[in-house]
DNA sequence: CACCTTTTGAAAGGTATTTTCGGCCTGGTG
DNA sequence: CACCAGGCCGAAAATACCTTTCAAAAGGTG
């Protein structure tokens, strides 16, 4: 490997391939896909950036109680080519919060939180999430997904229990723009409506934990019929991955015992949801655009004066 | 490392540490006691900090035209050891000031934007909904809310299109902690449900233009019914709010052409079903804690390992 | 408890950075 | 104009750092 060396052209090009302030996110995103030593690596990164700069493998290594290859093997995990970017990403994220604002670490809703407590630290939750979704998000995946969506025959989108309601969204909104979109909430006629699928067809996963089995098989089927597959995730290392052409991974704040993942992993589909759609709309703006207008104008009469 | 010592000129001082931000200013300062092609490299990395981060020596030495040892050179002169951490220093600077630039007040998503801006512009704008909504919200309104559904014997929800599925996650969400709720997608069958209802019973519509006829009409019902009625609106002064007991505003973001209101409306709905839940929650925790890791559990086999 | 899978670190193997060293250009001088 | 410092410069050697490999250790499983 030569690294970046002809690869660069010699015009300006500022923008950063990988993201820069998403680390504490990932971080929290794949430490379940971590083994331990990597954990360790991970959290004294997400930890002290600044201080992890400073060091080189070997330094980090140690500080860590664990080996290189290790160290990079975790800057792999958090997306990295190898340790050396990582390190320059610690110096941009080091630089980055100590000029900028502080993180605003919320507290867990605790059970005798005042409901306007209750309130601000759901926003606060929610807020956060949606930063570090945004900031998560890898566009080219995202690209290739739209690409999919605007170009497809046949949308079907699985989803179990409030993902199926995110997927629901997803249809609704396909359908105003005149896809054709199913969001079968049966596991089986999941999978009946996945056999269908062809080349040219898109099939899009929601779950948030990666494994949803119910989920996982319909993607699987439609994927060896040869549909171009999705899969919206959480844990983007998660099985649901093998047969997704495209990942689109969501963050998952923190959870508290009154908040379990499940209900905050939500607000990160839906960000993904929403971003999918306004892509297929743009793609697709001159059949697009009308079709949006008459679904409003439709629905008119049925609202009261 | 004795290196061009007795060449440097007496005057301005070298500056022991590895300052960060200034670099600019000590490109010029130094400039007068640097050669010509140390004097590339420095124009070059303090043109660009960013495009230079990501070169490596060799790279950075090509594009200006010099060596590697050049290059280091000018990395000595700038105060750091070398090029590795002239290159770290680059890398924080660059992210210091993409962050300086970054409030940027959203603008409207446009049909040319690329993608990444998309996400940005989509997470900023849905965050801003939620700080609204948390703003807006009235916690008497929604403490009265939380203590009728807390005791409520049966919850109906009434929603239609988007709206139905927020509704819907109520619903999952309430069924959850062990109370019995509804959300019937079908008005007619909503009517029919809302006839049902009682004192004790709660009924919650949501609706943001608030007028919605397949909404209103079950809520009245439930209203006149007898029944306590809860009304979550973008527009407390609507036609629902007449027969509403407690309301809880939403707020509408702005809207753009390719993001109507509705879409938007959607978040803000959502932070208030979660502020119910969790209000509600916390007031039958002896009940609700047990329920929530009992549905948790029940689900895990339905995961693969 | 044997067997297999996964995880881990030591050491080998490469790259990038630093240092060395001699050529070359510049400008001054006879 | 020829010659000679004196320092600038880059090719290549030397080193530091990063990455990969591989076999041992740890952890599960039947």
């Amino acid at each position: 490997m030569k690294e970046t060396f002809g690869a660069v052209p010699p015009g300006p090009q500022p923008s950063a391939p990988p993201p820069p302030g998403a680390l504490a996110a990932k971080v929290r995103t794949l430490a379940p896909s971590m083994t331990r030593s990597m954990q360790r690596v991970a959290e004294a990164v997400a930890g002290d950036p600044a201080g992890s700069a400073a060091l080189t493998v070997t330094g980090l290594a140690e500080r860590t109680g664990t080996s290189e290859a290790t160290v990079v093997r975790t800057a792999r995990i958090l997306g990295y080519p190898g340790y050396r970017d990582l390190r320059l990403a610690l110096a941009a994220l080091a630089a980055e919060q100590a000029a900028g604002r502080a993180p605003a670490v919320t507290a867990d809703i605790a059970v005798d939180d005042p409901l306007a407590e209750v309130v601000a630290k759901l926003a606060q939750e929610e807020a956060q999430c949606l930063a570090d979704t945004a900031a998560g998000l890898d566009t080219a995946q995202l690209e290739a997904a739209v690409g999919a969506l605007a170009t497809a025959r046949r949308v079907d989108v699985y989803g179990i229990g409030a993902s199926n309601l995110v997927g629901q969204d997803l249809v609704q909104k396909l359908l105003r723009i005149g896809l054709l979109a199913h969001a079968p909430a049966d596991p089986h006629l999941a999978v009946t409506n996945a056999v269908q699928l062809r080349a040219g067809d898109v099939a899009v996963a929601i779950t948030h934990s990666g494994r949803t089995t119910d989920v996982i098989e319909p993607l699987r089927v439609a994927f060896e019929h040869g549909a171009t597959t999705v899969a919206i995730t959480g844990r983007p290392q998660g099985e649901i991955a093998q047969y997704a052409d495209h990942v689109l991974t969501t963050s998952s704040a923190r959870e508290s015992e009154l908040r379990p993942a499940a209900m905050s992993s939500r607000t990160s589909q839906l960000l993904v949801v929403d971003c999918l759609f306004i892509g297929v709309a743009q793609r697709t703006y001159e059949t697009a655009a009308p079709a949006l207008s008459d679904s409003y104008e439709a629905l008119a009469h049925r609202h009261a004066p």
